[in-house]
DNA sequence: AGCAAGAATGCTGTATGCAGAATACGGTTG
DNA sequence: CAACCGTATTCTGCATACAGCATTCTTGCT
């Protein structure tokens, strides 16, 4: 499947690509790229929500045409992260405390739907795999180093999903992701319940290991509610 | 929320737009009259999957430039529906057995919520107003309409989803939707099960009149199973 | 005759130009 | 002083133009 070929957006930090890609040479689209880039800017919060987006600004700014750059928003627009109204342009979508609330319900139960999938599905080296994504989590929690933690932690998730092994669940699961990378971003600003959801994360392994597919689907639908918590005071 | 402002493809039989669009002056712009047009290509096969799109002919053919049209393809590609390869241009993307399979999946998944949260959520109007669709289906059921009853099949899915008052669901339902719709329209050319179906979905309205969430919320997710069962050899 | 290299053609990717709508601003009037 | 209307500017929507790459056909060589 995969209708979104481009990556998933990163943190802002570095560049868009992980450092691995090699492949049979994709020649990156300039729009391909813009997409990109423009997610991250609404994602670091260089656009802000409700931003207006002026088509030549914008292009300017990225030293890119009108051209590409619209069909950018229309890419970006069909994810949701934009919105846009005829003859009066793009603005940078506003996410309600409902919105929110709504896409952590829906992706609660996508990845519990995933959770048990990669129960049944997880190679002993795949799972294996999440584990060391944990452990180096974990060492970015200790060090208090919220970045690489943020980014590590969405891996793990998208990394459950993947596992799963079914394609249309990797989509729809990083659309929702996508929406809501902002927010979650917000989340972990705050030191308050920090420690909390790592030990959410250290069931994921648990249960991962166990083979428990019912239980692993609790826990992350669970976290889905525990996330919500931790974020709807700042939204 | 809602990401996606434009209406859901129509069945291909007519031109894109209801003869009674009225409303409080909504300007189509072109690209989004494309994107409507171009899905329902798709779904009535015109555009065959594996068909690589030319530009300038399917421009010169629906009376636009290549502006437009290229910015529909963009939005098409993030719906899935389509491919964008760098240089080499769009196919109408193939979706394989498992593809589908693993949609139905989700599919049923995410109906399943929709389902528990309408039996809370719904209002006795609108569960009144899914019945009448029922019965209108099933009145195009026994006049053996196929086209009205396909519709209208789709519509009750979709409006349970909407009755759930999840608009992150509503979203990624929807998109899950617009890519099995052709594969749907498919599996109800034949004759063998229509019937099956047809039960099933008089235990929605009974079920949902019941408000027995998880009862719903089963049957909804034993529907797409079914209708698994009902297209597998199709394709 | 088969293969390879090069040329030619067609298509995609991007930039720019133009027309029409939306917004902002200033002047006028009640 | 406020509200409204007309004008000017800015921005979007679409079309067209141009450059570069992909593909195919042709031609020369083995």
């Amino acid at each position: 499947m995969s209708g979104r070929t481009d990556e998933q957006a990163t943190d802002g930090t570095g560049p868009a690509r992980a450092p691995d890609e090699r492949g049979p040479i994709v020649r990156q689209t300039l729009h391909d790229a813009v997409v990109s880039r423009v997610r991250d800017l609404i994602v670091d919060g260089t656009l802000a929500s409700g931003t207006r987006i002026h088509e030549s600004n914008l292009g300017r700014e990225l030293g890119v045409s009108r051209t590409p750059l619209r069909e950018a928003l229309k890419y970006l627009a069909s994810e949701g992260l934009i919105e846009l109204s005829p003859g009066r342009g793009a603005v940078v979508r506003q996410f309600s405390a409902k919105d929110i609330r709504d896409s952590l319900i829906v992706l609660g139960e996508l990845e519990g739907l995933a959770g048990r999938l990669a129960c049944v599905h997880a190679s002993e080296s795949q799972i294996a795999e999440v584990a060391a994504m944990h452990a180096r989590m974990v060492a970015m929690y200790e060090a208090r180093d919220r970045l690489p933690y943020f980014k590590l932690n969405q891996e793990i998730h998208t990394a459950i999903v993947r596992i799963s092994g079914n394609e249309a669940l990797v989509d729809v699961h990083g659309i929702i992701q996508a929406r809501l990378r902002r927010i979650r971003y917000l989340g972990h600003q705050g030191p308050e319940n920090w420690a909390q959801a790592v030990t959410e994360h250290e069931q994921f392994v648990t249960l991962l290991r166990a083979r428990d597919a019912d239980g692993l689907a609790r826990a992350l639908a669970h976290h889905m509610d525990a996330t919500w918590e931790r974020v709807k005071n700042e939204v």
